[in-house]
RNA sequence: GGGUCGUUAGCUCAGUCGGUAGAGCACCGGCCUUUUAAGCCGGGGGCCGCAGGUUCGAUUCCUGCACGACCCA
């Protein structure tokens, strides 16, 4: 039946309802326990058991099993499933009938009743009052395969979570991991703050930006691609311990592990560096881990993972040099010469380096998918890495590392460069790149480099992925699941 | 950006080797007071993704486009 004509019926009870006197969209309803609570406190009936027990419950029709002067229903609430069992004798044929007549699958209705079990054991509440919360217009998909089409279940967020409940527990799931990271970070004396989302310069990453416009002041601002450059002028105020959850924006493409706007977690610690945010980073991701999964193991797309501690550390130029079997510390030209007598091709747009990029596409493409179990990769090419303190004994490399986790980068973190004179070199380095074309190069950026003359404590900082990590802890195969509302084409 | 596959009723899916399209659920009517994917009887419901082409005839074959999934860069 066209879907007009589905709704078209649903308006004419609407109607019948409202001609009776009855409003389709009352205020409230004063409900005394949810599914969930009703299943713990009568988890011990016997079948055929009658309680006393009046309760009151609000939900979501989803199945009626009409059976002539008596109806089976189903209720779902945000805990689960409670059956209602609605008599012509205990409301009245009068009232009966008016309900079934009116009532569909989809309907938000209060029930109020008495607790008791059927025959065959089943929890359930004996109608006594049935009151509409609010009449659906919209039919539901079918009650057995739910909605399965992916593109409706992204596009129809709000009709997915209400046909899918494994859906809706995904933002459970999410919210648990960001509760557990701010208790994480509180407890150990880190500060929550919130830095400009509109930034006249944006900062803090490799990648391009959203443009938008302030009309009062006449100009362009920009979404930011990172609170980065901000957080450290905290630490420069003397903050010490600074954290930021928020929403990031990239200009760029969507997919599977990418959507404009992501949610970060970015983390700076006074007087530590890459090798304390190593050690935060297993304490924070651990503690997900555990309160999601209740275990140091869970299992991603049929592969488990393994977050015991201490996590893999190796070095990114040996985890390059053994995947491709070249010399990564040759120069990039002698460089380039034997990855193609290797038979490994780079993108022309590579070639001219820097060669922190080949080193970095290597990774991409020949060693990423390897990084199954927590893995720290660690020290990265200075000229890719325009805000990380250099190494100590190796001036070309920083003290940076990424964690990869189910072959995906979760985490980026560094020893944080705090030698204005020197920050001011790597921003002019990076300069020169975007003159060249490289369009994610980062931009100088005076007010950051003003504050950090005032002086920096050395610090570590890191940055987590909220949204890869969430994708990795609920087993979900797309970023789009672990968004409420993923942007589409 | 390239390749492969997909798009049929509100939902989940069949199907047509080219001849005016089917099921289950949902919906409508009838029967039914312990069902639970309730059951039984009856009924209505389709731009077969969009646009071209081939053909007497296209939902089916071909091309392009849109959207999606997967793989590759």
């Amino acid at each position: 039946m066209p879907e007009l004509e589905l709704i078209a019926v649903r308006r004419e009870k609407l109607a019948r309802l409202r001609e009776k006197g009855i409003n389709p969209y009352p205020y409230s309803f004063a409900r005394t326990h949810s599914a969930g609570d009703l299943r713990k406190i009568f988890a011990n009936l016997v079948p055929g058991q009658h309680t006393g027990e009046k309760v009151a419950v609000a939900g979501r029709l989803m199945a009626l099993r009409r059976m002539g002067r008596a109806t089976f229903a189903d209720l779902h609430d945000r805990s689960g499933r409670i059956q209602i069992f609605i008599t012509l004798q205990s409301l009245g044929a009068e009232t009966y009938e008016l309900w079934l007549d009116v009532l569909d699958i989809g309907d938000l209705v209060g029930i109020r009743g008495e607790v008791f079990t059927t025959k065959t054991g089943e929890l359930s509440i004996a109608a006594e009052e049935i009151v509409l919360l609010a009449k659906a217009l919209r039919p539901l998909p079918e009650k057995w395969h739910g909605l399965r089409d992916v593109e409706t279940r992204y596009r129809e967020r709000a009709l997915d979570f209400v046909a899918n409940p494994s859906t809706r527990e995904i933002l459970v799931k999410r919210a648990l991991i960001l509760r557990t990271m701010r208790n994480y970070l509180d407890e150990r004396g880190f500060i929550e703050v919130e830095t400009p989302i509109l930034q006249p310069i944006p900062g803090g990453a490799s990648a391009r930006p959203f443009i938008t416009h302030h009309n009062e002041l006449d100009r362009d601002l920009y979404l930011r691609i990172a609170p980065e450059l901000y957080l450290k002028r905290l630490l420069v105020g003397g903050l010490e311990k600074v954290y930021e959850i928020g929403r990031n924006f990239r200009n760029e493409g969507v997919s599977s592990e990418h959507n404009p706007e992501f949610t970060a977690l970015e983390a700076y610690e006074a007087y530590t560096d890459y090798h304390g945010m190593m050690e935060l980073a297993e304490g924070l991701i651990a503690a997900c881990v555990l309160a999601v999964g209740g275990s140091v193991r869970l299992e991603y797309q049929g592969r488990w993972i393994d977050f015991s501690r201490p996590w893999r550390k190796v070095s990114l130029l040996e985890l390059v040099a053994e995947a491709t079997k070249c010399d990564v510390e040759k120069p990039l030209p002698e460089l380039l010469g034997e990855l193609e007598r290797r038979g490994i091709a780079i993108p022309e747009h590579l070639k001219r380096g820097p060669k922190g990029k080949v080193i970095e596409h290597l990774l991409e493409t020949y060693a990423e998918e390897t990084l199954w179990d927590p893995t720290f990769v660690l020290d990265y090419p200075l000229d890719i890495s325009p805000l990380a303190k250099r190494k100590r004994e190796r001036p070309d490399l920083t003290e940076r590392f990424e964690l990869y986790i189910a072959g995906r980068e979760v985490a980026n973190a560094f020893s944080e460069l705090n030698d204005p004179d020197e920050q001011r070199e790597r921003f002019l380095a990076q300069e020169k790149l975007r003159a060249q074309g490289d369009e994610e190069a980062q931009r100088i950026d005076e007010e950051f480099l003003r504050d950090l003359e005032l002086g920096m404590p050395p610090a570590g900082g890191i940055g987590i992925g909220i949204d890869r990590l969430t994708m990795i802890l609920t087993n979900a195969p797309s970023i789009r699941e672990v968004l409420a509302f993923p942007l589409l084409r």
